[in-house]
DNA sequence: GACACTCTTCACATCTTCTTAACGCTCTCT
DNA sequence: AGAGAGCGTTAAGAAGATGTGAAGAGTGTC
């Protein structure tokens, strides 16, 4: 059976929240703010997060960024409208999706079902776009069938770019995936590390490109 | 409700069809080919095809291939038994499932269920206005699907004003709010910027309104 | 210690984007 | 009609971002 951890301040929303989980089967602990969210995190060490956005005290982003430094669970984001700018920054934080307060519950059970199965399906964990395929368990690259050798931050790089590949990866979001947890500034090594993975690809594989001012985009043609 | 659209070409399997999907309490719009279908598709936007593969003229591949060009639609593929090939070809295509004719309704119904759940899948914060649509988090802009290129403040310009879609927004407030956080005045350059954004956004996207010594307005439409 | 490997840093060339300035247009007020 | 304000448009230089090669520092292996 799958734990759950609300940390939401309201407690009319952790008492509707509790009731749908647990009808769907899941066990269920709450926290009225960050610092109880954090300390039931570390105690009960749930499977999944329900966290909202809008906390009193120590914020949301805050209780986000200080449960990734030690781990992964996925977190599912409760915002009110009109909070973009912080919800981009939760998700480039590490936070699997979100939902919009008020939604419904077909949605929010059909979102958690979703993040928990990430979790279940990266026990076969392959990337693959186009005629690249990322073995995460061994560290291995392919093209074509043919093996390419990487280093391990080229690896963490593609592997970054592979997840969203298609689609625009911000050089904050690359920075802080890759170098998770570094504090020096390391958007200068980027260009480098871009520059040796593109020669490392060829013109076989998929593209890098660059979208000037922003970041980078996979093309797997 | 929900908008399904049935592509296929023998009219008793569209009867058959609509019955079931409306029962269920699906609004249902019909194509006997692929080239009404992709009109069908643009036109109603629905929230599910359904689509037969054995189509006379523009083949089901082929009618999956342009719809995919412009929609990420959840696609359900009807194909008759022996049509391996091509059913992995839809499926690299995009496809979501596929269902083999013929088929008993409760099974047809769980598939739609499912891939209908999909759409939930992985969420980005987004700002919409008619046809134009920002991604926050990957920060691509969209016209009727198709991307559109902007520059990083192109895209906070542009963002500002369908924050606000259909409302004026005073240039002060919009020069805050791109230029945040610097003195020199940029309200000169503000006008070159709206004219490239007037540009790039053509004819068929929102139209950005000048109100004369007040400011911008985004006109949604 | 020599070597191989990796990561980082720097310098410089190249390209994109931003800003500035200039000019023409339209509208309003006198 | 003329003057001025506000805006649209264009072009060009400035500023900024990226591509690229190479050199040095750190690490582990033999």
């Amino acid at each position: 059976m799958s734990k759950a951890l609300i940390i939401d301040d309201e407690q009319q929303m952790r008492r509707l929240l509790r009731m749908v989980l647990e009808s769907r089967g899941y066990e269920v602990c709450e926290a009225a703010d960050g610092q109880l969210g954090l300390q039931e995190a570390a105690f009960h060490r749930p499977d999944v997060v329900l966290l909202d956005l809008g906390l009193p005290g120590l914020g949301g982003i805050e209780v986000l960024k200080r449960l990734r430094e030690w781990s992964d669970v996925p977190v599912l984001i409760l915002s009110v409208r009109d909070q973009e700018t912080v919800k981009v920054e939760a998700l480039e934080l590490g936070a699997d999706d979100y939902v919009t307060k008020p939604f419904g519950t077909a949605e929010l059970l059909a979102r958690l079902d979703v993040i928990q199965r990430r979790r279940f399906t990266r026990q076969s964990p392959e990337i693959i776009a186009g005629a690249l395929k990322l073995d995460l368990l061994h560290h291995e690259a392919t093209l074509d069938g043919t093996p390419v050798k990487l280093t391990p931050t080229e690896f963490a790089l593609l592997k970054v770019l592979a997840e969203h590949a298609g689609r625009i990866v911000t050089q904050n979001q690359i920075v802080k995936q890759v170098w998770a947890g570094q504090q020096s500034d390391q958007s200068e090594g980027l260009r480098v590390h871009i520059n040796h993975l593109r020669k490392k690809l060829g013109d076989s594989g998929p593209r890098i490109v660059n979208e000037p001012g922003i970041g980078y985009r996979l093309e797997s043609e």
